[in-house]
DNA sequence: AAATAGGCCAACCGCTCCTCC
DNA sequence: TGGAGGAGCGGTTGGCCTATT
């Protein structure tokens, strides 16, 4: 049934690498992707020098090293447009990350599964319907499909930031390392990163409405962000474009197109990563 | 201090959808 | 029109880390 998985024995081809991404394999992956766009994802292993398959690359870029990623905790008003979506789309994880920004639908996924299905428990919802818990005492969870036990979420666990951090590539030390302010949105993070990179944007960027933004969601100011953010990276590496479809009208938000550099929209000054720093 | 349990996240797996020939 | 291959999605799992005993 379906077709062969990249994984393990797929025969022919030179055996895969599994598992956790090395930081020589992430810078790999990164600059070809940075000097060449994506392309066909299963030629990029073997373009960018990796022994893994194109699908796990994909999905190393999608959920890791995407420049426009956002990283630390959700805000609570992420938090509370991930329960309304969820309960518009259902566990359509890929179409609710689109209107959150800097969001993958994996970040998403663990996020509601370790979390936000026990605080909605915790309030009395049922998550899988929205609705009350109702007081009939068998309404508890006993069907398959929501099988979690009521056991009490660990207090900073419920929403913290996950302590554990890899050692590995990392492409945004700003949010780390480099000491940058990570506000709600982490937007603060890039202006760090290219501070890092190529000079002071602090300057350029009003960080402060980014904060403000996040105490405003259903009215933030991701357009105004997104002009912000071409203005800074204007003849860097990435390029965002603020865009916006009657979907995310309906619902308020806005999105970014992130443009991949491609050899034929514009030549990039290529930046290595320095492994130094880690 | 050591052992154990639980939480969390990254990544894999298998499937469907889409596009091209 | 149907098959092949690539891309994308959602579910699941392995393993690390922290908290608790």
């Amino acid at each position: 049934m379906g077709r062969l998985s990249c994984g393990g024995g797929g025969g022919g081809q030179a055996k895969l690498r599994k598992g956790l991404w090395s930081p020589e394999e992430d810078e790999k992956l990164y600059n070809h992707i940075i000097r060449h766009g994506v392309g066909c994802w299963s030629s990029v292993p073997k373009l960018a020098g990796l022994h893994r398959c194109g699908k796990s690359c994909r999905l190393r870029w999608i959920n890791y090293l995407r420049p426009d990623l956002k990283r630390g905790s959700f805000s609570l008003q992420e938090e509370d447009l991930i329960v309304a979506l969820h309960e518009i789309l259902g566990n359509r994880w890929s179409q609710i990350a689109s209107h959150l920004p800097g969001r993958t639908d994996n970040e998403i996924k663990n996020f509601w599964n370790s979390c936000l299905k026990k605080k909605l428990r915790q309030q009395g919802i049922d998550p899988a319907t929205h609705k009350p818990i109702t007081a009939m005492p068998d309404a508890l969870p006993t069907d398959a499909q929501e099988d979690e036990d009521q056991k009490p979420p660990t207090g900073a666990g419920a929403l913290a930031p996950n302590p554990k951090q890899q050692a590995v590539f990392d492409p945004f030390p700003a949010a780390t390392d480099f000491g940058g302010v990570f506000d709600h949105d982490g937007l603060a993070a890039v202006p760090a990163l290219f501070e890092g990179v190529t000079g002071d944007y602090s300057s350029v960027l009003d960080l402060d409405s980014y904060g403000e933004s996040s105490s405003n969601s259903s009215n933030n100011n991701w357009n105004g962000c997104g002009a912000e953010m071409s203005n800074v990276l204007d003849g860097e590496a990435l390029h965002w474009a603020p865009i916006k479809d009657d979907d995310d009208a309906a619902l308020g938000e806005h999105k970014f197109l992130l443009q991949m550099p491609c050899q034929e929209q514009m030549s990039l000054p290529h930046f290595d990563f320095n492994l130094e720093y880690f």
